[in-house]
DNA sequence: TCATTAAAGTTAT
DNA sequence: ATAACTTTAATGA
């Protein structure tokens, strides 16, 4: 995990429950707090004026929510969406601020995990912006099986997400993604089992 | 070629 | 049961 839990609640954190579709915090909102996701899964995305969703990225256990706002005095530039049952430690950013100061070896790991997330995001752009749609969709893939798996065994990693998501954070339409995952099939490129990718 | 629309089928709550 | 998600097909940029 990002910061010890302990260390959190010395320092006055909050634990916090919420539900499938709860919102953490919304565009265009003051962030005011840290939150590291205990258990549970966040989105971050961003609605279109056509109301067409892009999903920057999906926060897993240990990591943070919107950690590069708190250095800003900025806006948040996307929403956080809670996507199942999540437990999270909230702190005020004050408090934040307080901690990274007495124990400077954070602003290495928050280094750390703040630029893996942009390496990622640099990634996932350049990837997205090429055409080819099993391009993007093994990019993405790639990605996915890299953050969470260490040995990349073939067809062993289920993608926990639904055609939907994978649609928002390729930023194709989701029929495309399903006509792209069969092709992927008839390819060899991946598996499906009961209806869920393997790779 | 891919997005969009519509309609129907399937899964999850 | 109802909502959310998936699939297929037709059409248009």
């Amino acid at each position: 995990m990002l910061i010890d839990e302990k260390l959190l609640y010395q320092y006055g954190a909050e634990r916090m429950f919420f539900k499938s579709g709860d919102i953490i915090f919304n565009e265009g909102t003051s962030p005011f707090f840290y939150y590291q996701i205990v258990v549970g899964k966040v989105k971050l995305n961003h609605y279109n004026e056509e109301g067409k969703e892009s999903i920057q990225n999906i926060i897993l256990p240990g990591q943070s929510v919107g950690e590069c706002l708190l250095f800003l005095d900025n806006f948040y530039p996307m929403n956080a969406e809670v996507l199942e049952e999540t437990v999270l430690l909230k702190l005020s950013k004050t408090k934040f601020l307080e901690l990274l100061n007495l124990y400077p070896y954070l602003y290495k790991d928050l280094s750390l995990f703040m630029s893996g997330e942009l390496y990622h995001r640099f990634l996932l752009m350049q990837n997205n912006s090429i055409n080819s749609p099993i391009i993007r969709l093994k990019g993405l893939l790639d990605y996915l099986k890299n953050e969470t798996l260490e040995v990349a065994i073939p067809f062993s990693f289920k993608i926990d997400l639904t055609r939907q998501q994978l649609a928002g954070l390729t930023g194709m339409c989701v029929e495309t993604v399903i006509r792209t995952v069969k092709l992927m099939e008839s390819q060899n490129m991946l598996r499906l089992k009961k209806g869920k990718i393997l790779y």
